[in-house]
RNA sequence: GCCCAGAUGGUGGAAUUGGUAGACACGAGGGACUUAAAAUCCCUUGGCCUAACAGCCGUACGGGUUCGAGUCCCGUUCCGGGCACCA
């Protein structure tokens, strides 16, 4: 009697014994190749895994298992990235402490995780929220601030070294307090008095990365620009370095295109500009240095201080006026608006190309925060020049032959130069030397005009960044507190040794009354600075006690740099040991979401460059591989509730008009608009509402009324979203695995699609997956209860099993596993077909499917006599032989007929290749008894003979 | 506006990278087994025209290169992602 295909049993079974026998456990082995394998750690959220989140971690375990097959010592790790804002926000509304609510979620995670049979090392599991992973967070923050990036060696430095070139310079000063500023400018963590994004609903200051659109990310607040004074990390330094890395590593172009964009290098020159009447000078930036010759104007950003130095007595007024118009607008509605606004400063700036002088403005559309805060305007040849001319009625000089100025400017860098200069008095003469551009191509009259530019002093060739620098603290409570005390205000780190500074308690996760950070709330805060130790807030001297800094670090502190963390994560004496530094490099394989491009991608990255050059990490780049995998939408429902009433209405029954200012539909029943109310999806079938359930699931339904369509069905409107727990469209993966088992959850999430396509989750197709196991269990059955000693496969046996061998490994390679698993269909159903009852056949088969399905694939193992577990056996080599020993490949059926294909050396005639084929003995096997329907020559390649039974 | 990636049956998606378009799966239809259902197995399933064989048309749209194009080139439309007053 065949056993049935038990999964529940199956399942957990291994899962204890790959407890018992510490399965996944990993040691460093110098005798194996290593290979590391990541995924981007999970927040843990209060709404438990959905189907979404295993889809990475599917797709980097069937790697890691894989590489393991093939003799590698794989580190496949997971974490939990545990510090976030949602457990704040819990915390602050049920004073519940946030790290009761972290640890409970982790718990509810490991159990889903433990569920679907990864092989992760679970002894290396990191908390960032840990003391003793946090230690090396505060550490590396120390040792930022205690370097500087040296622009010549292009890496960090200790900043003793930079202490010492002032001195020999003798620009080293005396105070204290001038000493600590100074550095402050070299430091890469520092104190900086910068405009950051406050956000005052939060409470708190954010990243670029963490605002999007004008607004938080997280909750989509307003927010604005304020000066503060706030620790940040000099990212920037690292601006070329970030560049560059991208070229020796193995990530999609589209992520990479991200990067760049995000950091946005742009060439250009600087160029010296004084001002008439005046001994200010000011430096613009431009691109384009080719335009000089048709400049008309100069802007200064309105945040710029030059305003102040140029503007004149006469125009004061009007440009305070501007000024404070400028600050009363938000940046998000800056963003928005971008009507043309400005005013004269009364100054002339002096082109010292041409001689001419120029007016110079300030508008806000000149950004401070990029290159010097002031710009050359060239109307003929940039946008917002144009705009900006036409709106003061400034001069418009075109520079490119054949261009049209009179209706927008021509901004392509294409073309003919001329006007440059418009006549030879227009040209100043440096050293007998004056610049002509006229005739040459624009690319070569940006080069010329750099080459003058330099070769007269005028500025000087320069490059600029987008990469801002990130701002490193928050306004909150759950995170790392800073290892730093004030001592007059100068800021003091506590010294290494005392390392971690451990987050205090607090009665309340609120700011304090007076306004300040969370930490404020804290009693015993204070640095004992001769006793090394924390005491008492009440303590506070000035002499000997300090107070210690309040703000926390932001969330991708702690993620920047867990990869190293789980190499050795238990040491104490170091983030990693120089050993397993050395073993593991760096990470191999990096699977993730894409969102994270421009935020912990480029962290940590910098994290892991700025750890390289004091000798920690051992790569330059973090991540040899990234794959991104996609998105599991979910579908979520809708219904319709007449506007101020109880009433709820079939969707079908509305009338749909769509709103031209708010670019979206809107639904009216009997002319009552009607708002759509999202419905858990647990209570739609199809699109059909099951009303008595909604009714039971909240109150605002209970006593709805609800209109029903003619066939009395109330239908839901269905929209594709992110799964999330606020859109009632997750599903469980806990649900599958009950239904079906891990191994089809598995199978499931990689036959949807390719990785890293977004793409709704819908059940209908785990049919078809779970009957494939159901099938290849029925042939391992049947194989196992073999009792005929014959042991030698057949040819046709062997080349389905090799055909499959080259298609699985080369699809894994690729990540392309959904194709790889409709060759095991395919496979499987061609050795049932073959009534195969080979052991040999099996055994590999199973070590091939061990990756994609571990816990049948283990049972089988054991059934077939081994005593190890699957995951020690050697993946199966591809024999090419299986395949050509014939040119005929294996017949296909189809339509009735059969149809094989011959190949044939690519450069014989086609009627030869008919004939050959016609008369090779191969073929004959397959023709003797049928009729000939028709071939099919592909000249030089292959021959199709569709054929039929006479 | 700029940059990137896409568009293939009723559906999810294959196609050895220029060589039989639609693998595999879902769904649908038909059949077998069964008292019945579930489960399982077999057949059909891009469109048109056919009793059937055969034939014609088909990879968003319009051109082009090629013996041969889903794949390469040019143009258009649509969807997704990133950046967005960055000089």
């Amino acid at each position: 009697m065949a056993k049935e295909y038990n999964f529940r049993e199956i399942e957990k079974k291994w899962h204890q014994r790959w407890i018992e026998q510490q399965t996944y456990h990993v040691t460093e082995d110098a005798t194996r190749p290593k290979f590391y394998v990541l995924n981007m750690f999970p927040y843990p959220s209060g709404a438990g895994l959905h189907v979404g989140h295993p889809l990475g971690y599917i797709a980097s375990d069937i790697y890691a298992r894989y590489k393991r097959l093939q003799g590698f010592n794989v580190l496949n790790p997971m974490g939990y990235d545990a510090y976030g804002l949602p457990a704040e926000q819990y915390a602050i509304k049920t004073g519940q402490h946030p790290e009761k609510t972290t640890f409970a979620n982790i718990d509810r995670y490991r159990e889903q995780l433990d569920k679907i049979g990864f092989s992760f090392d679970w002894d290396r599991e990191v908390r960032t929220c840990t003391p003793n992973y946090y230690k090396w967070t505060q550490w590396a923050f120390q040792k930022m601030y205690n370097s500087y990036f040296d622009e010549e060696l292009q890496k960090a430095q200790p900043i003793e070294k930079l202490i010492e070139k002032f001195k020999a310079e003798g620009t080293w000063p005396a105070d204290e307090k001038e000493q600590s500023e100074l550095l402050m400018q070299y430091r890469l963590a520092y104190l900086g008095e910068t405009m950051v994004n406050w956000c005052p609903a939060l409470g708190t200051v954010l990243a670029n990365d963490e605002v999007v659109n004008g607004v938080s990310e997280r909750g989509g607040y307003p927010v604005e620009q304020k000066k503060m004074r706030q620790w940040c990390l000099r990212v920037s330094a690292y601006s070329q370095r970030l560049l560059d890395g991208l070229e020796t590593i193995q990530w999609s172009e589209s992520i990479k295109e991200t990067q760049k964009n995000w950091i946005g290098r742009s060439e250009g020159t600087e160029v010296e500009i004084k001002v008439l009447d005046s001994d200010v000078d000011f430096t613009i930036f431009t691109t384009r240095a080719d335009t000089m010759f048709g400049v008309t104007f100069f802007v200064l950003a309105p945040e710029s201080e030059l305003v102040d130095k140029v503007t004149t007595p006469d125009q004061r007024a009007a440009v305070d006026e501007y000024i404070k118009y400028v600050k009363s607008r938000t940046e998000r509605e800056r963003m928005i608006d971008h009507t043309v606004t400005g005013v004269f400063s009364g100054a002339y700036g002096i082109n010292p190309i041409t001689g001419d002088k120029c007016p110079i403005y300030v508008a806000e559309y000149v950004l401070a925060g990029y290159g010097t805060g002031a710009i050359m305007a060239v109307p003929a040849h940039d946008s917002r020049d144009y705009a900006f001319a036409k709106h003061f009625n400034l001069p418009i000089i075109p520079l490119v032959e054949g261009a049209d100025v009179s209706e927008e400017s021509y901004d392509a860098k294409e073309g003919i130069v001329m006007n440059s200069p418009i006549s030879p008095d227009k040209s100043v003469n440096y050293d007998g030397e004056s610049l002509n551009l006229n005739g040459k191509t624009i690319k070569e009259a940006i080069a010329e005009t750099k080459r003058f530019v330099k070769a007269h002093n005028l500025g000087r060739v320069k490059v600029n960044y987008r990469l801002r620098d990130a701002i490193f603290s928050r306004q909150r409570y759950w995170g790392e507190p800073f290892p730093v005390y004030y001592k007059n205000g100068i800021p003091q780190m506590i010294p290494e040794e005392c390392l971690p500074i451990e987050l205090p308690q607090v009665d309340k996760f609120l700011p304090t009354e007076t306004g300040e950070p969370p930490l404020g709330n804290a009693t015993k805060w204070a640095w004992d600075e001769k006793n090394k130790k924390i005491v008492e807030n009440s303590l506070i001297d000035e002499k000997n006690i300090f107070p210690i800094e309040l703000y926390t670090m932001p969330g991708f502190a702690g993620s920047s740099a867990y990869y190293l963390r789980y190499m050795d994560p238990h040491n104490n004496e170091a983030l990693v040991s120089e050993n397993a530094a050395s073993y593991w490099q760096n990470v191999d394989l990096y699977v993730g979401g894409s969102e994270h491009a421009t935020g912990h991608l480029i962290y940590s990255r910098f994290w892991n460059k700025f750890l390289f050059d004091l000798g920690v990490s051992k790569k330059d780049e973090p991540f040899q591989k990234l794959i991104n995998q996609g998105m599991i939408q979910g579908w979520s429902s809708f219904v319709y509730r007449l506007r101020n009433t109880n009433k709820f209405v079939s969707f079908d029954l509305l009338e749909e008009k769509y709103d031209d200012a708010k670019k979206k539909n809107l639904y009216y029943y009997q002319g009552t608009e009607a708002d759509p109310v999202y419905a858990d999806i647990s209570m739609v079938n199809g699109n059909v509402l099951d009303v008595e359930k909604i009714r039971q699931w909240t109150p605002e339904f209970r006593d709805g009324e609800f209109i029903l369509n003619q066939n009395g069905q109330y239908i839901v409107s269905q929209a594709i979203e992110k799964m999330s727990k606020s859109k009632y469209n997750v599903v469980n993966p806990d649900d599958i695995c009950e239904n079906y088992g891990a191994d089809t959850l598995r199978l499931y999430e990689m036959f949807l699609g390719p990785i890293e396509q977004s793409k709704p989750w819908d059940v209908a197709g785990i049919d078809g997956c779970f009957r494939f196991l159901k099938k290849f269990w029925g042939l391992a059955q049947n194989i196992l209860n073999n009792q005929s000693t014959q042991n030698n496969p057949t040819a046709e046996e062997m080349k389905a099993l090799h055909k499959l061998i080259k298609k699985v490994t080369a699809d894994i390679e690729e990540f392309s596993y959904n194709t790889s698993i409709s060759a095991f269909m395919v496979a499987v159903n061609e050795l049932s077909q073959l009534k195969c009852a080979n052991r040999t056949i099996l055994e590999q088969m199973v070590v091939l499917i061990a990756p994609f399905c571990p816990h049948i694939a283990e049972d089988l193992w054991e059934a077939l006599g081994h005593q190890t577990s699957v995951c020690d056996a050697h993946w199966p080599v591809f024999d090419e032989k299986y395949l050509v020993e014939s040119m005929v490949k294996m017949p296909v059926q189809f339509n009735g007929k059969v149809r094989f294909t011959l190949e044939l050396p690519v450069d014989m005639p086609k009627e030869d290749v008919e004939k050959a084929a016609l008369e090779s003995p191969d073929a004959a096997k397959y023709l003797e008894g049928q009729q000939i329907v028709k071939t099919v020559v592909v000249p030089g390649r292959i021959i199709n003979i569709v054929i039929k039974p006479l």
